[in-house]
DNA sequence: CTTGCCCCTGACATCGATGTGAGCGTTTAG
DNA sequence: CTAAACGCTCACATCGATGTCAGGGGCAAG
């Protein structure tokens, strides 16, 4: 497929998809013309980089967590392990933080609820 | 205690203070000369709009929601209360969104795992 | 009074993912 | 063959929270 079913496929622009080859995330095999063909795997490709990107992931992150383009080796394979504990921690931290918000959250809507609830008494 | 201080006590740099203020999260008192100053509900709001900034949402959203400022109006805490509704609402999503990350995370570290626990074969 | 530290406002810079548009080639249906 | 729809690259714009710098006051201790 051309980008144009890729991009309607997954719901990501153009725009994105080039750019993701650009920062290395996606490959794509190029049509004598230079036009990128894509096969389904790259459609679970681009899913994973949303969901990553969803989680505040940056484009460098990815890139050096998942090694699309060259062959792998041992030594990138540990460094991509070593990224990928950090990030990990990072998601949990941001979950908590997300549950902490949410919390908050919810005191401020019960105190919003009770004063809606009170019969009117100082409206101006 | 004067900007300095709240910034300290935070962790939040005076510029962002400014800024709250500016977006009409935070109100201080000034004194005559112009300078700011806050007491302990100040720290405890900072934290507060850490908090949601950390949640992703956006300073006008904070400002629709924690009605610092005027005095409150049954028609505003409607408002506010459909506001934090749908911030509630994004915020369990985007929860979900991060615990799908970390699977698909949770899944690449372990297919790197057992790529290294693999004795080296095809080394370049 | 002066020195040192804090504060004020205002303006411009930053970062990263994405939008947008121009100018130009390619593929495909009629 | 032609026109519509698609693709390519390059470049500039956007948004929001924050950093940073400049120029000018405020306040306490010596």
């Amino acid at each position: 497929m051309r980008i144009g079913e890729l991009s309607a496929r997954t719901g990501v622009s153009r725009r994105s998809l080039r750019y993701y080859e650009d920062q290395g995330l996606l490959v794509s095999s190029r049509s004598p013309s230079g036009q990128r063909h894509y096969d389904d795997d790259h459609v679970r490709r681009v899913h994973l980089i949303q969901a990553f990107l969803a989680a505040g992931m940056s484009s460098a992150t990815i890139a050096e967590m998942v090694p699309c383009m060259a062959e792998p080796s041992r030594h990138k394979a540990r460094h991509a392990l070593a990224i990928m504990n950090r990030e990990r921690a990072r998601l949990s931290s941001a979950m908590d933080g997300l549950a902490a918000a949410r919390s908050a959250l919810d005191h401020l809507i019960e105190d919003n609820r009770n004063y809606l609830a009170k019969p009117a008494a100082d409206e101006p």
